[in-house]
DNA sequence: TTGAAAGCGCTAACAC
DNA sequence: GTGTTAGCGCTTTCAA
């Protein structure tokens, strides 16, 4: 129709296409696909040929052309909540480097914890990603079994359920709950609380589990839980119900970062007392801002690329091989201490 | 060849297509295709008929495959470089709830620093994406060109190039480093100094611009100028140096949040000092972060909402009408005001 | 209002 | 090694 694609300086619109290059290569279409997909089957000169001619028409895959006949769109969803802790921008983005690293991409999926999930999977389905990572979101069992149903891989990212009917990875809760308790206790400390973030997160049960646990254990009394989701101000308010009462902590454990850094300022600001000659605060991510110096949070790291890593090789395995039954892992924390935990004896 | 469609109970794996639906609605595959697109060519009773069947099947249209009848895939790639700024977290949240609500969808790019942004545009066009956001990154001009080429639309997000070829929409950068001053200078400060971001990027440039310019105005000597990056750890530093210099400031104006938290606590932490008494500063984002009690920033606010809508506005008709001219868009910013800018006389 | 049929740009047998 | 051909699942004339 237009002979554009001859022209020497690329001129804007013209959709070319591999025919395109086939008849300025003076090749078959099915050659340039081999080339593109680096088949073994094109000799060097041929391939060399395509190359070069792609390249002077500006030449680019179509990959949903590719996907419909190979029936793989190179896409993950990613979906999310509306969450604002940084962790999970880290998380993001290294998703999105090792997946480009292998020539795939991240569709993006914030879902409002106001609408379900459900509708998502729907949403992304229609696109025909070849997996489904869910990262600080619920997915209700409908959701799953629907993702079953398409033939879904879908791995959940620090949130799982207890079915075991689908894959998940998360930092080891209970047992950085645990070590959090052994570390504070091993520091002397005697009256121990807990500002809680989202309730029934499995992610804050298991922190709670652990901790609680691991007190019991110890023969302390059990902990003071205030609080009841992962914003800073939840952490602000609490720390100050938690300071009013008559068993004063000497101790608070935040399921987060952000809600530990909201129970500093509380401390600090609000309460005009000290950490942690007052109290000590443990947080729970180590994202960015705790290792700033005006904050220096002591706190428990979430291994991201570990996390990611594992999560995106049972995402790809499944993807592989869809029969494979549910897999689920947990990486260690790592105890970060920095200065709002007391070290030496107790005054 | 399987007669999973029948099965009452979803089973895994059976790719169900229009065609299905068709057969068990007993009408031809192209009235399903019309039904999904809401054409008014199909009868009530017929559409009805066909979304039971279609919700029995477990039917989700294939936009792959319509994707290649229609040429459009309603992805819009955003590409970001690796900032850590949390603002930017915000926007790709906006703009990703903003697409949805038109049943479009985002394509993650993020590029680190050292590769140019070239590759993902290639990258992104593989897939037809029908739009190019790019937030907190350069776009070459070789890479601006090939989008031309490819007809692929593009909107700058705080970021923009002189020559004027592609489309922006940004803060009022200028204007908001003018008011900065003025504020500064009405409340009575006297030696100004300016903590740059990124040196070469526009968003710097055009807020010290701003800046300078109008204390120039008003016969104020030019601004101290000390850092060269957006982060944390550059204003932290950047402060200490400014505040040991002979001539010592008395009002700091930071080039964005994360800078001004690192100098806020280089002042206090490092240096022992007081904000605001000994020092003001001030701003640049309003991150969520940046109202939080412990650190009550003084801030200009960038109103996320108005340039995520203004952006997707000029991007989306952009898309529909590909002719029009590179359009350039300025939304004011909004000065909130806090507690690090003294707001008395002087002593 | 519906159906038949021709593509959209690619992959993947299959033949040579 | 390379070409031919038949799809992949949709949209969209064109007829009826």
């Amino acid at each position: 129709m237009s002979d554009a694609v001859n022209s020497s300086q690329p001129s804007a619109k013209t959709p070319v296409t591999a025919r395109d290059v086939a008849r300025n290569a003076g090749v078959s279409q099915s050659t340039v696909s081999r080339a593109f997909a680096n088949s073994q089957l094109v000799s060097r000169e041929t391939r060399d040929r395509i190359f070069l001619v792609a390249e002077q028409l500006g030449y680019q895959v179509n990959i949903m052309a590719r996907g419909l006949s190979t029936q793989k769109s190179g896409l993950i969803a990613v979906v999310t909540g509306s969450t604002r802790n940084p962790f999970y921008w880290d998380v993001l983005r290294l998703v999105d480097e090792r997946l480009q690293a292998k020539g795939m991409h991240v569709m993006l999926m914030t879902v409002k914890e106001s609408e379900s999930t459900d509708s998502a999977v729907r949403k992304v389905h229609q696109y025909r990603v070849d997996g489904l990572l869910v990262l600080s979101a619920e997915l209700s069992s409908k959701a799953i079994d629907e993702c079953r149903e398409f033939g879904l891989p879908v791995v959940l990212f620090n949130r799982y359920v207890e079915t075991g009917k689908v894959s998940a990875v998360a930092c080891d809760n209970i047992v950085a709950g645990k070590d959090i308790a052994q570390f504070l206790y091993n520091t002397n400390h005697k009256r121990f609380a807990f500002i809680s973030g989202l309730e029934d997160s499995s992610t804050n049960k298991d922190r709670f589990q652990g901790y609680r646990d691991q007190l019991a254990k110890l023969g302390c009394p059990p902990p003071l839980v205030e609080g009841g989701d992962f914003t800073y101000e939840n952490g602000r308010q609490a720390v100050k119900r938690l300071m009013l009462r008559s068993e004063r902590p000497d101790a608070i454990f935040c399921a987060n970062d952000i809600t530990a850094i909201g129970a500093l300022d509380g401390i600090r600001v609000d309460l005009g007392m000290r950490v942690p000659e007052d109290v000590s605060i443990i947080g729970f991510d180590d994202i960015a801002m705790s290792s700033w110096s005006g904050i220096e949070l002591t706190t428990m790291r979430q291994q991201t690329t570990r996390m990611v890593d594992s999560a995106l090789e049972i995402l790809l395995r499944r993807i592989d091989a869809p029969e494979l039954k549910p897999e689920f892992r947990l990486e260690p924390g790592k105890l970060m201490i920095r200065r709002t935990v007391r070290l030496d004896r107790q005054p």
